[in-house]
DNA sequence: CAAGGAATCGGACACCGTGTCCGATTCGCT
DNA sequence: AGCGAATCGGACACGGTGTCCGATTCCTTG
């Protein structure tokens, strides 16, 4: 072969590399704050020297994206795996609730980041229906493709006849909003109780709400 | 007198130089980030000497706790204005919804703001229920207070018989994390709807939830 | 008006983190 | 052994923070 290292591999070895400081970064930006951690420590937590670092990431920015990026495929994995357990809309929902608290349990300051680093926030169901383009780079995906979860979940449940008709993007919205809220909260509490608990209680406002059984309708 | 001012009247004059301070500080953190932007830029918006801002505030850390707090007391004022209309707990849930959105509306770097700067997510019900006590200095109170709002609104729900009767603890946090997402979800939205329809949708939802309304009960 | 004190200014300072650069070194491959 | 790529490590400029202090302004009081 003319090539010593197939480009392929090497483009291997350089994810890898990568994903090693990926790793340190996620869990020191976790533990503190996105501020409050040089590049210095992470880099050498990870066992590299500081401008290794910057041979593989731009600026702390592009790290950062880096490690929401990934925190993003691992709650999708994560939901993925358990997504087909209940047919029923109501488990998947409740499925649903139950994932992303066992991401937020593993990795809490989850949301300080997310929040911090702009835009993340758009789990808005308009994005959806807006239907950037699913090449969008960056942080954008981050919310899209739950609020896509949910908006799927919202259509087969009335389909289905379990949900009350509403329209689409305001119930994805809705949920979305619950769902990020839940969230939130959940990585703020220093003593968070059991997973499964928690999500049937959401799960059951968010079917259910607030009113009275008998009073209206 | 022996005095030339009294203490009282100084400290008058240094809450209003304060003020001065804080008034740019917050547009300024709201427009861009908490980070990116400078000490200097803040002081010399305001009209003074980056050395004397130092003088009123111990760090950038406290001018940040300082425009929180003030961001609080705003919501809560514009609450307490629009609060007494509407007698019904239905309403009065609306209302909380339209002011906290008001709020938003006015600032939405808000959450930004709130939530990068740790611990300000105590909107749990808990919180109340362990009783805080009011002295707690600094953010804690921000969530606090909103917490015991909805906890007020939510028990003369459940008296009036209009709200399902669930662990007060419980469906205060519920309420507060629908709360939560939604101001987070506003805030990020470069082209927010009227309020008053907003809340309306967000407040008709957690009544009645997700579930048709003839399926189940 | 003159004197005095408090607040403010403004500029210097040390410190730290970022991002860039480059020569020296190590590592893997042939 | 020899080559090239990756890595090291340490220098650098830059910008922001927080501290300090002498000079200046403003207001009060005698």
């Amino acid at each position: 072969m003319s090539r010593k290292t197939p480009d392929q591999l090497r483009d291997v070895l350089r994810d890898f590399r990568r994903d090693q400081v990926v790793d340190v970064a996620r869990r020191l930006f976790g533990e503190r704050g996105s501020t409050d951690v040089s590049m210095e420590e992470i880099a050498t937590e990870a066992g590299v020297a500081r401008s290794t670092v910057y041979v593989y990431f731009a600026n702390r920015d592009e790290l950062l994206r880096a490690c929401l990026e990934r925190m993003h495929t691992q709650l999708l994995d994560g939901l993925a795996a358990a997504w087909e357990e209940g047919a029923e809309p109501e488990d998947r929902l409740r499925t649903l609730f139950e994932g992303v608290f066992e991401l937020i349990d593993d990795s809490p300051a989850f949301f300080r980041l997310a929040v911090t680093t702009e835009d993340a926030v758009a789990v808005t169901a308009d994005a959806v229906q807006r239907g950037a383009s699913p090449s969008t780079p960056g942080l954008a995906m981050i919310g899209l493709n739950i609020a896509r979860l949910i908006q799927d979940l919202y259509e087969e449940g009335v389909a289905a006849g379990r949900f009350r008709p509403l329209d689409p993007t305001v119930a994805t919205a809705l949920i979305g909003q619950m769902l990020f809220g839940a969230m939130s909260i959940r990585a703020g509490d220093p003593a968070p109780g059991p997973r499964d608990e928690a999500a049937a209680v959401v799960c059951d406002f968010v079917l259910h709400g607030l009113a009275g059984e008998g009073v209206r309708g």
